[in-house]
DNA sequence: GGGGCGCCCTGACAAATGTCACGGTCCGGG
DNA sequence: CCCGGACCGTGACATTTGTCAGGGCGCCCC
């Protein structure tokens, strides 16, 4: 009984690296390899893979959001994401999206080859240290308002700009910023979105 | 007669695929592989590849680093990068590095085949829309002051701190900053230092 | 009903950040 | 020689950013 696999990631070399790697094993099957978040769905559709193994940072649409859609599409199709960055934040949203598997792209072949096997029984597989670090950032701290000044603040935009984007004063808007860069233990705004960003709190 | 390579790639996945992959053509054997750039010198030292294919992130020392001390101890063997980004300052610094090859991870398969083949012989191989990038780009129109105070604001250092470390007073610390923003057409600190690193202007 | 609590909102104040006009030094070319 | 240009350095000033004390609203629970 071989697993049938779909495999997204953006960067062409690493894709066909993957899949020559994936095709090796006897049990394994690539039956589809897109380069786009938004083909995700549509080769699901075609192929029916058993599992689908998502990188996250994707153009069109990141792996984590092709996830969601796929548990509601495709829902015979179980999810393994697969990323460079063991952020804390990138787990807890991956969970939230149905991922049955995490795998961060430093873990040896061998496990990849052995989440695949478990995800495609319907087993739960993450790295034991990266769900230890998930659970230790905790969740958000941030306020609705602190979450929206600080998402405001990724294009560059000043206080007046954001103040008129959300119809509040500009006092008001820097004391959101005050008050999640207490709550994030940081100096400025960037240090605090940086914080905020890497944990998932957005 | 078959290309000796050697492998630099921190993430062990992405190694390990594309280990298999370059193993598949019939010219290429891949030496050695590690995962650290100080592993490389050693491991050139003690496998004579004829290409060393370096990525540019890893721990201890980078890529580029590497490639620079590679072309000093074993002369003999020629440097191709291959990393994620394509990113001007990398080019140009690959280039001092004495790189002759430059591959970004997105391209086809063929493409870095070809890219491996053609630098055996000597030849230098870069993809021409980076290279047009690089050039664009042009050269740091920051001077050395400048230079030193963007490096210093990495830490996140305020204008005491650095003053300090440079033996300046903190106007001319200010200074040099408002002039690096001026001239980076930037806003503040922070979009400055991307700014310049993302020209390799550092 | 009336605390107590958390969130939203604001303006006044303090501290940091960025800008400007100005000297000083060094160097290469008329 | 002397001028212009590039760089280094400085303090005074304007703007932006962060902090604080305090008021209003809604909600839960006693």
């Amino acid at each position: 009984m071989t697993i049938r696999l779909l495999l997204a990631e953006d960067q062409e070399l690493v894709r066909t690296a993957l899949r020559t790697l994936l095709d090796l094993e006897d049990d394994f099957e690539v039956v589809a390899a897109v380069g786009r978040g938004d083909q995700v769905v549509e080769a699901a559709r075609e192929h029916r893979p058993d599992v689908a193994l998502l990188d996250i940072e994707m153009p069109r649409l990141d792996g984590l959001a092709a996830a969601a859609v796929l548990a509601q599409e495709v829902p015979g199709c179980q999810v393994v994401i697969l990323t460079t960055f063991g952020r804390a934040g990138y787990l807890r949203r991956a969970m939230e999206a149905g991922a049955l598997g995490f795998v961060v792209k430093d873990a040896p072949a061998e496990v990849l080859a052995d989440a695949i096997r478990r995800v495609a029984a319907g087993e739960r597989v993450v790295d034991p240290d990266l769900a230890a670090a998930t659970l230790a950032a905790g969740a958000s701290p941030l306020t609705a308002r602190e979450r929206d000044v600080l998402n405001a603040t990724r294009s560059g935009a000043g206080v007046a700009e954001i103040a008129g984007k959300l119809y509040l004063s500009e006092g008001t808007v820097r004391n959101y910023f005050s008050s999640a860069i207490a709550k994030t233990g940081t100096r400025n705004r960037t240090e605090a979105l940086r914080f905020a960003d890497e944990r998932g709190w957005l």
